[in-house]
Formats: C-alpha cells, structure tokens, sequence
DNA sequence: AATTGTGAAAAGATTCACAGCA
DNA sequence: TGCTGTGAATCTTTTCACAATT
C-alpha cells in the first residue's frame, strides 16, 4: 500500500474515505449546497472533522477559514485523483447465492463499474444468463487475458485459492474477496477481503459485551 | 470499542480476526488436521504469524512449543470466547437489489444468524416473499420492538438516517450499514459500515498506481 | 529443528491544539 | 466568530526479536 500525496501516504483508509466523501459531495450537490465544513463533512461521512481536515491537507485541498470546502471544487478534485471517472470492468466468479447477490448489484447503478462476465464451476450453471449477463464456464478461467478487470471471488472458501490462481494467470491484478480465508498470490497482485457474515458476528459480539463508549 | 482480555484489548479487528480463525479451523478440522503452527493459521487467514501468536496469546490460548495449536481447542475457546454458538436475529432494511442479496445470501447457510424480517418502504414490495420471508411495510419499524436482533440497512444513502432512526426507536443497538453514508446513532448503538462499490474504487485506484510492495 | 511466548520497538492512524484568516 | 491549516502528541496496531520449550 503506498502512493504518497503532499509528502503523506495514501493509505487504504484514506483512499476509502475520499470515496465516501465523493458520495456525500454527490448528494449535498444535488441538495442545492456550495459549501461544507469539516464537521459536516465528518458527520456525513462517519469520520471526525479533525480527519476531513488532515485527509483534504493531504489532498492539497484548500477551503476557505470560516465558511468551509467548496463542495463542487472539492467532489471534481476527488474523482479527479481517484480516477473515478473511468469505466472498469469488474468480472465475478462464483454465481451461487453471494456471487449473483454481489453481480445483480453491480449491474445497476453503480458508476463507473461494469459487470462483463459471471463464472461458475457447476456446469448446470453455465449457460443460463443473470441480469443479462451471460454465466461462463470456470474452467477456462486461467487461459482467459483478464488484465485490467477488477476480479470479484464469491466462491466456497475450499476453492477461492483456486480460483485466485486462475485468475492471477489469466493477468489479474485486483481481487475483492468474499470467501472468508486468506488468499496467498504474488506479491503485485492486490487482495481485499470482505467478510459478510463477519461483520454480523462482530457486531453481536460487540451487543452481548455492551460495548460502553469509553 | 473496549473488552479486555489478559489485559489486553479486543478490538474490532481483533473480534474480525478470531471469527475468520473460527472459520479457518473448521475447514482444517475438516481436514483431519490436529495441529497448526501460527505460520500456517496466518497464511490461512491473511495475517501475518506475528499477529497470530499476539492474538492468541491475547486469548490466553496456548500451542505448544516445536508443534503448534490443537485446532479443536482452539475453536472451541473461539466459538465460546466469541458466543458463535448463539442464533442472532437479524432484520434487513431495504429489500432493493443490495437487500434482496443479503437477505438471500444469509438465508443459507450462515451459521448462527437466522433472517426473521425484511423492509421496504415500497408498498409494491409490500407483501411479497423473498426466500420463505415476507416483505413488511417499513412505516411501522419504529412501533416495533426490535432489541437483540442485528439490523442490516440496504437502502440508498438519503432514506439511510431516517431508517436507522427508526431502528433505534425500536430499540435496535446493532446495525450493519451498506449505505455510503455516515449515521447519526446515540452512543449506545453500535454502526459497522461495508462499502461494496467503495471496496472496488479503492482496487482501481491502487491497480492504476500499481502499488509496488515496498 | 521447529515453534511458541512475550515484551519492546516500530509503524500507522487519529486526535489535539491552536495559530491564522475570512 | 467560525472555520481552516498543520505540526505535534497520542493512541492503536503490527512487527520484531529472541529466549524458552518441546
């Protein structure tokens, strides 16, 4: 993780708020709003003023003292650096209940992103079509030329390795991953991992030991 | 976020941690294997072995020198450690695309959490059944009495607050948010957030900054 | 020889504090 | 007065290093 901006990293975390910033933006745009401090921004955006601040610093974004960010200067800066305007296509692999959930997301309005192919090892899957789009046969996976696409794995844990080895072949360098197991790969290819079913187990963990706000 | 154990503190990602080692285990278990070193469960896991030792250490579970971890203790002391053997209510809110996924996803086989309603404000959904549950009218959430379950919020960014709003009214302390916004919730509720699409810009944009390991 | 146990060190992320402007 | 700009301080998380143990 790296890509330094104004002598500070860009860190994940901050890559991942200025996106969240870009969808606030989106909307108080749309509300008709020029401006927004930075407690506002914070509060929207579920972070604290003092971070809205240090993360535009580190944007080289300036506001104006009293009165705040200019909202529409502000949104274009981020698409600008994040690169957001730009279409990526974003291939699934695995069409069980996870992978057509994730898939039959996508497709709608979701900016910038396109669904362009939906794989699944189940040769009773193959064939059918979700959402318009067309579920191809897993097995030739790592003869495919994906590079470029962003790889979603909503396969069974037991598999995901597999297939992240597939895919790495076929030229992959991005990989969001559902499966709840670490995935190993070279080390120029980029692994996020989301855990469904993890967020919900913390979260209870956290409700049964009344998580007090120290 | 707080908790302590040994003296240390369970964080978020800590909790995060031991359920994916939870799920790591059982497959192992599966496996016929008796015993993992902290190399092998970090690999498993997509932490480093460090990090492994750390946790367990913070656990108060030990290995064995030269060998490694019972992998059946050890999941037991993590399912009873983390309550993973109790069954979590959950409720979704929004039954759009992002909903009905969810909902689907963990109407299957998610151990532990049993889907029990699912909202819509749109009285065209209203009615209708989804996976054995039926789609309710989102007017009357805040009559309801909703304390203990997990709530998930699958509904667009503006209508976000006014649901959790209502949530809370019912008593609800645990919500999982896939909407890209920031939620206002008195200091006694907890709020995890999942960005999907977010997940993927952070992909593209460090897949366009190729992100060497340094 | 392999692997845990554990404090100390390092790295990273967030918050503070307050000067400086509009 | 309200809010940004920004380094310093703090807090958190992760890694290191190596003695201890099987």
């Amino acid at each position: 993780m790296s890509e330094r901006l104004r002598g500070r990293r860009l860190s994940t975390a901050t890559i991942a708020r200025f996106h969240t910033y870009s969808r606030v933006l989106e909307r108080l745009i749309n509300d008709g709003r020029r401006t927004v401090s930075s407690v506002q921004l914070g509060r929207l955006s579920a972070t604290s003023a003092a971070l809205v601040r240090s993360d535009l610093f580190t944007l080289g974004f300036g506001g104006t003292r009293g009165v705040g960010y200019e909202t529409d200067k502000l949104l274009e800066r981020i698409v600008d650096v994040l690169g957001l305007e730009r279409v990526r296509e974003v291939v699934v692999v695995g069409a069980g209940r996870l992978g057509l959930a994730i898939a039959s997301y996508l497709t709608q309005g979701v900016r910038g992103l396109k669904i362009t192919a939906l794989y699944d090892i189940d040769p009773a899957k193959v064939g059918s079509e979700v959402a318009g789009i067309a579920i191809r046969s897993g097995d030739g996976l790592g003869r495919e030329a994906l590079a470029d696409v962003l790889a979603v794995v909503a396969t069974p844990a037991s598999s995901a390795q597999h297939v992240v080895d597939q895919l790495v072949a076929a030229g992959v360098r991005s990989i969001l991953n559902f499966a709840p197991t670490g995935l190993a790969v070279p080390p120029d290819v980029t692994v996020r991992s989301v855990d469904l079913a993890g967020e919900l187990y913390v979260l209870s963990f956290l409700q049964d030991h009344h998580d007090g706000p120290t």
